[in-house]
DNA sequence: AAGAAATTTAGAACGATTCTAAAGACTGCG
DNA sequence: CGCAGTCTTTAGAATCGTTCTAAATTTCTT
């Protein structure tokens, strides 16, 4: 026993697996901090103080390395809001963000009720990849 | 002669001061830059290439210090698209961007044929500061 | 269990931005 | 005009978030 666990860690390893990544003890760890329950946002630095009280340490650029490779496997979306720092979502689906300016915490809404008409065209030779809507508040 | 000169550097100094700036020789040598011809996107190394390739020299620092000053006093924007570097856009009214996503190309365009419906409202205690809209687009 | 390949790690390296302290420039006052 | 006082600039160090490196470890296949 060991190798196959139990109940305890259901399917991280099946949906590691799945998106073609190793499921390896780390990466398990911070799926499970991720996906277990809701929707979250994280920073690297967040994620990884977040880890680091669980028994299993995992460095900090472990958590980089991880949160990429989520990114690039579809597993998480990167939201850029601020300079200089960047956040990771576990909603992959359409939506947009609420920003609240001095803290820096990030809301989701989602986008089904939310159109935007009268956009222009791409500019010549592109093609539209995302529309990212952030709405900005204050206190 | 000398103080206040004739016709070459407009009204920059008048600008500046109007913004609560003393209108210093490398603030002056930046606004006229930024602003002597139509609407910019700028980065901090961009504009001190550019700057360092006139008759003076002005550090980094310098052309940091005062993009946030400008920022601060309304005569710039700045552009948060990609994670890592801050645009600065001349263009303070209302309008939104494209981005290019491989080449991180940014473009203005007009937000007065552009509507969004539906959005929520801010959560308790904030008030709507800005809404950014960014259509990013691939090759 | 053994070997090959992928992953983790600590720490160095990096790029963008800010800070520091000292030198220099703008402003108001006489 | 000339000087004091305050603000600004500067070079370089420092900082921050992120990536890279090379070596040690883990995972996977057989």
């Amino acid at each position: 026993m060991g190798s196959t666990m139990p109940g305890a860690s259901p399917d991280f390893t099946a949906r590691l697996r799945a998106a073609g990544l190793r499921p390896t003890r780390q990466r398990v760890a911070l799926a499970r901090l991720l996906f277990e329950s809701g929707h979250r946002h994280v920073t690297a630095e967040s994620l990884h103080v977040e880890v680091k009280s669980t028994q299993m340490p995992v460095s900090l650029a472990t958590v980089y390395n991880a949160l990429n490779q989520f990114r690039d496997a579809g597993l998480l979306r990167e939201v850029v809001v601020a300079p200089g720092r960047s956040y990771f979502d576990t909603n992959t689906g359409h939506h947009h963000h609420f920003f609240v300016e001095p803290d820096g915490a990030l809301h989701d809404f989602p986008s089904d009720k939310v159109t935007i008409a009268g956009l222009p065209a791409p500019p010549k030779g592109t093609r539209l990849s995302r529309v990212d809507v952030i709405v900005r508040v204050r206190r």
